[in-house]
RNA sequence: GGAAGCUUAGCUCAGCUGGGAGAGCAUCUGCCUUACAAGCAGAGGGUCACAGGUUCGAUCCCUGUAGUUUCCACCA
């Protein structure tokens, strides 16, 4: 039966067609009755918030290729895919768009608010997997899960409890990251560092002591309301008479210590240094160790504080329910309800009228920016839950220094001991709604707190009812969870069973501290198992000019719309090939149009073939009716089929990729095709049985071999395939993927064959450089031993690809009007006539014969070269040997050549 | 301040455990050869950043230098 094919390829309705047959019939849907062993991926949840970018298409192609890949091979396979609530990212937005209808989040209230986000989940949750189906993701979809969901809400409380009851949760007033404008902590991991131009400023506080003025430099003067002492090294000489001594501090004229600290360098500045453990890191820790006061002075919303500010405060110190640490608030008084820069500018003023700014240096420094709408982080003390790292560091630790865990590539675990071997405690509390609320409850009578799994509390001292806590959980709390809370845990599910550990995750390097570092430590901790063996990290996507797509600079491409107009197949390609583990890539226009050629090119070399078939069923013929030519393709089919299997293992899926992309085009497409088609064009004769037989095998191998990586095209050339006699699936999907097979391993063969070709491009490059026109044919006259090789059989090649009117091989040959080409085992002769510039043709080979005698000489020197033949192994020095055999062989063509132009 | 990556053809990048460097695009030449002009056939183009070292032999391993990118870090 013969097929026809579109001239050119079509992806659109192609694609669609083919995704949604895939879908019906359930292939992504693993198969659990049987008891092959399986291959777990869960997707990396994309925000429900977000469309599908270069990020995602990159990070999903990578999955998708090795699953399908394992699919093939018969693993049970299964990759789990979900989306993220996003908790910050989802109420900015949500808040934003209310903000449109002149709406807060107060005026609505809670549950109107929740409402609202479960709404915009149900409007945009579902876009962004509608379009990871156009990529060609083959995730289970009937597995597909939520953060929010139920399940994994469960896993959320069922951790926290646990971790309360184990003690490696708490809550309590520490340094935390504040961000002004989403109104909620971050943590550490949520703030980017940004080089920002800004001032030291060299303040002057007098000594109460002895009057003197004491010096010292700050970047945030706003602070200074808050100061509650200045530190200087118990070392440090300058200073030695101002131990115990005091500072009234300007503008408020209170008195505080001067402490002897460590923070204090003497190296730096004037050595003195201002603390205010309310708004800053370093300073809460020296205020730790030297028990001094904790004053907040700013708001919450980047104001200074005032009077009712302190007022809330001081009633909370009199209830008796302030809990430890609770900072104290100053009236700011006069610079009251100023915004922080505000107060900034008055502070300075003020204190240059007095007389005690010494001097404004300009500096450079890294900013703490919130990762989400890059505010300046504002360091607050406030009371936050945590979760205490150090001990669920360590057995994450141990798991990739055992190499139980593998990052691919391996230089980012240096990345990621860092980070846990450094890791201080989590804050995991949002002032949030949209999350997991923390499961926590407070007794507003008797101030009794409990953590429980339960939706209401009863407090166990007074039988009130309990207020639950109002925050939200860190989003990457829960996912945290997600390689086994999407397979059922905390409950012991047949597929937590069979699918955890998961096998590969696939991610970029941008959040192995965010989330795979956490899942790593979770999965220790619930499961007492890695949650994944390996990690294949991935570069970012940016654009042809190297720069990171992003939405303020309007340059990222979106990947719906390459899709629409190259194809699925296309962009996998471009983004798939070409770059190696780990390193960024440029996506540019030049990339995805060569992806769309590619694309092409197989269209056209299938629906040559199909073109030319009229078999029902693919049958390998014996090897003695197999041309040289089908010898040749067959081993070198097996080879690519070892070779981007060896490379799928090792994760080196570009190289995969170019394995297959080269022989595709350059041997089958160039060669092979051409080389088959006198034989095709001859139909009803054995050797045509036997192109088509061979033909047919080696393109429906190589659909199945590329098909993880181009899924769509590869199903439907595939499908219209002959297929191997016996059983086969009806889809390529679940075929089986090719193993190397001795049986076709034809080296021996391969070698002739590559002089054949050797020989045609030897004719090719002559008559090029002579400007001949194809249409101008010539005779062929061959002189060589390889009678076999070049025979009456093979003539046919020189006809069809070198331009040769008739082909002759001859014992010797003597025209002095013919080019001579000398080749591997071959001198050729054409008789081109008036055609010949004998001049040049002279000038040709004695270069030709200088680069031999060059290399020559290179090949001799080394084998003259003792320790290099003592020393190097056998078998490169037998390689040398046997290029120098050949090349004295060419000389003698060459030398000979030039003999008979004289 | 610490760490990592990168530097290979005009451009974008490959190059597996050391044995005279490859692709795509671009450029030049010739072809509508009945699968494909999104194609075919040819050509040009590289001190593999620089300097040392190890080795018979280095684009590859080691050290240093320069440029560049990124991550991490409490610099008042």
């Amino acid at each position: 039966m013969k097929h026809e094919l579109a001239k050119t390829y079509a992806p659109n309705e192609l694609e669609d067609r083919i995704y949604k047959e895939w879908c019906e019939k359930g292939y992504f849907t693993p198969d659990t009755k049987g008891d092959a062993p399986s291959y777990t991926i869960v997707i990396p949840p994309p925000n429900i918030t977000g469309q599908l970018h270069m990020g995602h298409a990159l990070d999903n192609t990578l999955q998708d290729i090795l699953i399908r890949h394992k699919r093939m091979q018969g693993y049970c396979t299964l990759w789990v895919p979900g989306t993220d609530h996003a908790s910050i990212a989802t109420e900015v937005k949500i808040v934003e768009a209310m903000r449109k209808e002149g709406l807060t989040k107060e005026d609505i209230g809670r549950d109107a608010f929740l409402e609202r986000a479960w709404d915009w989940k149900a409007q945009y949750g579902g876009r962004i997997i509608s379009q990871l189906k156009r990529l060609g993701s083959s995730c289970d979809w009937s597995r597909e899960r939520f953060t929010m969901d139920e399940g994994c809400s469960r896993a959320v409380k069922e951790v926290f409890v646990r971790l309360y009851d184990e003690g490696l949760i708490y809550r309590g007033n520490r340094m935390i990251n504040w961000c002004p404008c989403c109104g909620t902590s971050i943590s550490d991991a949520e703030v980017e560092y940004e080089e920002q131009n800004g001032n030291f400023w060299h303040l002057l506080y007098p000594v109460k002591e002895t009057g003197e003025m004491l010096e010292l430099a700050t970047t945030r003067p706003e602070t200074m309301l808050g100061d509650t002492a200045v530190a200087i090294n118990a070392d440090d000489p300058r200073y030695a008479h101002l131990h115990g001594c005091h500072v009234i501090l300007p503008l408020i004229n209170k008195e505080i210590p001067i402490v002897c600290d460590e923070h204090a360098d003497m190296t730096k500045g004037t050595g003195v240094v201002k603390i205010t453990p309310a708004h800053d890191p370093n300073d809460f820790e020296v205020g730790q160790r030297h028990s001094l006061p904790v004053v907040r002075v700013f708001t919450y919303d980047g104001h200074m504080t005032g009077a009712e500010d302190k007022a809330a405060c001081d009633e909370l110190f009199a209830s008796g329910r302030a809990s430890v640490g609770e900072p104290e608030v100053l009236d700011c008084g006069k610079y009251a309800g100023m915004t922080t820069k505000e107060a900034r500018k008055a502070i300075v003023a003020d204190l240059e009228a007095l007389g005690l700014l010494k001097s404004i240096e300009p500096l450079t420094h890294e900013v703490g920016t919130c990762y989400r709408c890059h505010t300046t982080i504002e360091p607050m003390v406030s009371k936050q839950w945590f979760v205490k790292m150090e001990p669920l560091a360590k057995p994450a630790i141990d798991v990739v220094r055992s190499g139980e865990i593998k990052f691919v590539p391996e230089r980012f675990d240096k990345n990621y001991f860092h980070w846990m071997e450094n890791i201080r405690d989590w804050c995991i509390s949002r002032q949030l709604w949209w999350g997991h609320r923390i499961p926590a409850f407070y007794c507003d009578d008797c101030g009794e707190m409990i953590v429980t799994k339960d939706e209401k509390a009863v407090c166990p001292k007074c039988g009130k009812e309990m207020r639950q806590d109002p925050d939200t959980l860190d989003t990457w709390f829960s996912s945290a969870l997600w390689p086994f809370s999407t397979l059922g845990w905390p409950d012991s599910t047949e597929d937590l069973k069979r699918f955890y550990p998961t096998s590969t995750l696939v991610t970029g390097y941008d959040i192995i501290t965010f989330w795979v570092s956490r899942m790593i430590f979770s999965g220790m901790a619930w499961m007492n198992e890695k949650p994944f063996s390996t990690v294949l990290i991935h570069g970012l996507v940016r654009d042809a000019q190297g720069r990171k797509m992003s939405k303020s600079l309007g340059n990222g491409i979106d990947p719906l719309e390459i899709i629409d107009k190259y194809g699925a197949d296309a962009l996998r390609f471009a983004l798939a090939t070409g770059n190696a583990p780990g390193n960024d890539m440029r996506f540019s226009d030049e990339k995805i149009e060569a992806a769309r050629n590619f694309t092409n090119k197989i269209w056209n070399a299938a629906r040559f073939v199909l073109m030319n078939l009229d078999i029902d069923e693919c049958v390998l013929p014996a090897e003695d009716k197999l041309h040289i030519e089908d010898k040749w393709i067959l081993s070198l089919y097996n080879k690519v089929v070892r070779d981007v299997g060896a490379n799928l293992e090792k994760y080196e899926i570009g190289i995969a990729l170019s394995n297959l992309y080269d022989f595709i085009w350059d041997i089958f497409c160039d060669w092979y095709i051409e080389l088959v088609k006198p034989r095709l064009n001859n139909p009803g004769t054995e050797e045509n049985l036997t192109a088509q037989n061979v033909i047919t095998y080696v393109l429906e191998g190589t659909m199945k071999l590329l098909h993880p990586f181009m899924p769509f095209i590869t199903e439907e050339i595939w499908q219209k395939l002959p297929h191997t006699a016996g059983a086969h699936p009806e889809t390529v999907m679940l075929s089986a993927y090719p193993v190397y097979d001795e049986s076709l391993d034809f080296s021996a063969d391969e070698i002739h064959m590559e002089r054949l070709i050797a020989a045609i491009k030897a004719i090719r490059n002559r008559r090029a450089e002579m400007n001949v026109p194809p249409s101008k044919k010539a005779k062929l006259f061959i002189v060589t031993a390889e009678k076999e090789t070049f025979s009456d059989k093979t003539a046919v090649f020189f006809q069809k690809l070198a331009s040769a009117s008739e082909v002759t091989v001859v014992d010797s040959y003597a025209d002095d009007s013919a080019v001579q080409l000398i080749t591997d085992c071959a001198t050729l002769f054409i008789p081109l006539g008036d055609l010949v510039d004998f001049e040049k043709e002279r000038a040709r080979l004695n270069k030709e014969r200088e680069n031999i005698e060059r290399e020559i000489g290179r090949v001799e020197g080394k084998l003259a070269n003792e320790s290099f033949v003592a020393k190097a192994p056998a078998a490169v020095v037998d390689g040398e040997k046997a290029k120098l055999a050949k090349y004295k062989d060419t000389l003698a063509g060459i030398l000979s050549a030039l003999e008979s132009l004289k």
